[in-house]
RNA sequence: GGCCCGUUGGUGAAGCGGUUAACACACAAGAUUCUCAAUCUUGCAUACAUGGGUUCAAACCCCAUACGGGCUACCA
């Protein structure tokens, strides 16, 4: 018996080759092909946004190709909807790759994207690797495996399955294919040629030039469940077939890459280039640890939707990370995309991990929401309201040209207001435009340094028989507003008050504030003379018959 | 335990043998026709993990130590 009878054993209905399908899936011809591979495991990390984001910037950069990859070897970690969360996501982020798989529906000639539909593929491979001798059926239970680990633990050696602990290796063909008759179960091992002692250059896109130890583990490449690959050997074969020509990935790969290059070598297939990123980690404690969904709502990209951050905040804040340059590039270049800036790997940061700083990010999405038009804001921010906030929702329904002009306080100017951080504090910030939210929500009138009622009173009954008329323009607005303090024994002029504070009963600030307070309840508000205009007379004359 | 990667101010982070060690966030003070959000100015910190080398010269090169992270699965 051979290796080719024990092939055929195993895989008796595959009848293409590896050459069949380097056919199939001709070289590109020199473009980039980069892809994203999340596994659909029902959420999105922001670590899978962060990785999409090189991915897609590497392609369009040099005018390539972006794939999705939905990774789906994993039947146990699946969950349903997932692969549509994912579709979803890179949606909402207008993100659409070149090529993908959605309902059954192929975009792209490479496919299928999915690789759960890729397994007569991946059959074909590992049994050209099987009739070679490169391969081969290993029937070690798990606890013969455990106690190998145990052994070697107790040893002090390295674990694994690899050189004389790897004993299915040394079994006949002959046994092999006995053993397999008799139904004994079994996985599919990669037979390594590698030293461990030995060392090899390996080139990293971000890290440089590394020095590996070769890979001598004959590691799993096909589970005996479910007949598919492990991620190595799928890996291989999906990022060769489909031409990918730079493996984005994440840190945690660099270790299995030795695996990777002796796999490439074993077909003869040229290595892509790879581009190991930085984790998304943060501080916890003394530790620093990858962000964790269970632990770390910010981990998930839903956190920020729910939130209601502008999606531009988000890429911005994730390309900070990737290339710290970025920031001085876009202020040197506002009018262009994110996609226009040209990354490089070399860039990207090589220490440990990369912390994703959500202060940062507030301070993004402040002022790129303070840069929209108001009616912009209105549309995103209704948008978001649709699917997270009733309330709000319901507000701008009554009247969305009020809302906008709300919105448009302070914001048409040179250096417009940058006081929204994500849509669902908008609500917080602009209730008490709203007369019956202004009636209900607050009893709490926020007076600062004058709280008599009666002088509060006295100001407020001057102030709108005598000097307010809804007709001034600003400056006569606040010119009259200072008039009343001069009458009232108030010092119009701050700087005289601080010079002589015991001349005056208070100043200018503090009128404007019982006013302020008189009509919106709050001491903190943007202009006061934009909300007195939007309001009008009569409701402010409402407002303060209610004292 | 073994193997790999890393360590620059409160935080992220430039730097690639000769720099006053950028920049941004945060923070502090002052300024502005009212509060707040801003904006402007100024300031800010004993910042190159430690100890040895190599060199005329080291954050940058080498070696050790410490610390952090990753991998060490029929998970990706």
């Amino acid at each position: 018996m051979t290796y080719k009878d024990l092939a055929d054993l195993i895989f008796p209905n595959i009848t293409k080759t590896v050459e069949d399908y380097e056919k199939m899936y001709p070289s590109r011809n020199g473009r980039v092909v980069t892809r994203v591979a999340p596994s659909p495991t029902g959420f999105m990390h922001i670590g899978t946004m962060y990785q999409t984001l090189v991915d897609y910037i590497i392609a369009k950069n040099n005018d390539g190709i972006f794939m999705l990859r939905i990774e789906d070897t994993d039947q146990k970690r699946e969950v349903k909807e997932a692969v549509d969360l994912i579709y979803e996501a890179l949606d909402d982020y207008k993100i659409i790759p070149d090529e993908y798989e959605k309902n059954g529906k192929m975009v792209g000639n490479y496919g299928p994207y999915v690789q759960s539909e890729r397994k007569e593929i991946y059959h074909a491979f590992i049994k050209h690797l099987i009739s070679i001798g490169r391969a081969y059926p290993c029937f070690c239970t798990k606890e013969e495996l455990d106690e190998l680990r145990v052994m070697q633990d107790h040893k002090k050696q390295r674990t694994g399955y690899y050189g004389k602990y790897a004993k299915c290796r040394n079994l006949s063909v002959d046994e092999m294919i006995n053993n397999i008759k008799e139904g004994k179960p079994y996985v599919i091992r990669f037979k390594s040629m590698g030293d461990f002692e030995r060392k090899f250059k390996f080139h990293d896109e971000v890290k440089g030039d590394l020095e590996l130890s070769e890979n001598d583990e004959d590691f799993v490449i096909m589970k005996s469940d479910n007949l598919l690959p492990t991620y190595h050997f799928a890996h291989l074969v999906d990022d060769r077939l489909m031409r990918t020509t730079h493996i984005i990935r994440g840190e945690e790969w660099l270790s299995s890459a030795p695996k990777h290059v002796e796999l490439f070598n074993a077909f003869g297939f040229e290595l892509p280039k790879y581009v190991h990123t930085p984790l998304i980690v943060k501080k916890d404690g003394n530790s620093i640890r990858k962000l964790s969904k269970r632990k770390d709502p910010e981990a998930t990209m839903s956190y920020y939707d729910n939130l209601g951050y502008p999606r531009e905040a988000i890429i911005e804040s994730l390309m900070t990370i990737i290339n710290s340059n970025y920031e001085e590039w876009h202020t040197a270049n506002p009018d262009k995309v994110y996609t226009d800036f040209v990354y490089s790997a070399d860039k990207m940061s090589s220490s440990g991990g990369a912390f994703y700083d959500l202060e940062k990010l507030g301070n993004l999405s402040k002022d790129i929401i303070s840069k929209k038009t108001a009616s912009k804001v209105c549309e995103e921010s209704y948008e978001w309201a649709s699917k997270h906030s009733e309330s709000l929702k319901e507000l701008i329904d009554r009247d969305k040209d009020y809302y906008t002009k709300i919105l448009n306080i302070e914001r048409e100017q040179e250096k417009p207001r940058k006081d929204i951080v994500y849509y669902s504090m908008i609500e917080d910030l602009i209730w008490y435009m709203y007369d019956d939210k202004f009636e209900s929500r607050n009893k709490e009138y926020e007076w600062k340094n004058i709280t008599d009622i009666k002088e509060i009173k006295n100001i407020l009954n001057i102030y709108f028989d005598e000097y307010y008329n809804p007709n001034d323009d600003k400056d006569t607005w606040f010119n009259k507003v200072k008039e009343l303090c001069d009458r009232l024994g108030y010092a119009s002029n701050i700087k005289d008050y601080k010079k002589n504070p015991e001349n005056y009963k208070g100043n200018v600030a503090d009128i404007s504030t019982v006013i302020r307070v008189a009509i919106t309840s709050k001491s903190n508000t943007p202009d006061l003379y934009e909300i007195m205009k939007l309001l009008g007379l009569d409701r402010i004359k409402a407002r303060i018959d209610m004292l």
